[in-house]
DNA sequence: CGCGGGCTTTACTGGTCGGTCTAGCAAAGC
DNA sequence: GCTTTGCTAGACCGACCAGTAAAGCCCGCG
């Protein structure tokens, strides 16, 4: 099948749904035949394309990180202000988790790392996914706030180990607005993420 | 049963068992079965003590943050300088983290944060419990920044925000650590915090 | 002594789990 | 036109799942 037919569909069904419903749920609350039903394709089809729930679970939140990776370069082009690019950044995530929110009634948290969470002690591949996927997210915040310092507008320090400490921050607050499952907790992202790398801005906006 | 019998001994050794086996892989992962015959319950013991595996869980988890209470409040006891109680704060969480690895070659994580994060959109008693927890642990946070702003040794402001804000980092960067399967990881604790705080004390010990 | 209730024991349920197997299909390639 | 290839369909598997039923044990109490 060298064209995309139906066929390429299956695989890619699968792949979303499964992103969506362990998102969603858990991965251990999910089952193969409740990712079948929800995609349209059979059991059959399932073990024709992957060997296994865990391999499919890779290769859906590689295919959804691979989607997000485009929305984050433009959100950190460095055509915009390093400032600029870390508020489009708290925005996306707030935009993302309130469209899950307003249809389901849950805030979902952040996909990768409930996913980690939940089975880097069981199962080494997904771990070492999830820690991937936390280096590239760093590596946007690096950059970001290594140009801000070039601009002056944040103090000069370690780029690297700062970027790490406000991921922390971001990943504990995202995590904490999940438990709470309330959205109000994530207005806090900025004003503390500018207190955290020390912007001379004023906090409000 | 009045007194301390075998028959307490049955549930107490279930809490603690279900606690240490979802603790070290997860809420999903862990059946009712493996906690009975880890714990050589019977289970029609089990349904006799509770009504389910939710029931079960929420109690273990609740019967593991009072014996965490009784360590924390001496770590956060009024009698010791303000940042020496979070400098034991820290260094209690690396030797818990520290004794799992050596036993089982894995960083456990956060319990509360890891059930919180598999079950929080599908268990709502579970999902009230970690958020209470996180609650109280802030709390313990927010009393000692005031006390050290009190004492002039960290710069004046909101001390319930920036508890939280203490908060998020702290678990976010123990996340960090379980998906990384590092210890290493937990060493930037202290002079992380110690910035977000703006504690002027020099960062190395 | 016997009764009652808390706890244990064992056997069991119906359903779901992840995964397998094989037959069949449609279309591409020869 | 025939075969190969990539995919689908759906029946099927044993293991395991959370949870139930009921009989029995032991001990304090009257």
């Amino acid at each position: 099948m060298l064209i995309g037919m139906k066929v390429c569909d299956s695989k890619l069904r699968l792949l979303q749904t499964a992103h969506e419903l362990i998102w969603r749920q858990s991965y251990g609350s999910v089952g193969v035949d409740q990712i079948c039903e929800q995609s349209g394709v059979k059991k059959g089809s399932f073990y024709h394309f992957f060997r296994s729930k865990s391999e499919l679970t890779v290769a859906a939140y590689e295919n959804y990180w691979e989607q997000s990776r485009l929305t984050l370069d433009g959100i950190f082009s460095a055509q915009s202000p390093p400032l600029e690019r870390l508020d489009a950044y708290f925005e996306n995530i707030r935009r993302n988790q309130t469209e899950h929110f307003e249809r389901r009634g849950r805030v979902p948290g952040c996909p990768f790392v409930s996913l980690g969470s939940e089975l880097s002690t069981q199962d080494e591949a997904i771990r070492l996914m999830a820690q991937q996927i936390s280096e590239r997210k760093c590596r946007y915040l690096e950059s970001t706030l290594r140009d801000a310092m070039d601009e002056g507008v944040i103090p000069s320090q370690d780029p690297k180990l700062l970027a790490q400490e406000l991921h922390f921050y971001i990943v504990g607050l995202i995590q904490e607005a999940k438990i709470c499952n309330n959205l109000a907790v994530l207005n806090r992202m900025k004003p503390g993420a500018y207190r955290i790398i020390g912007a001379l801005r004023a906090v409000v906006t």
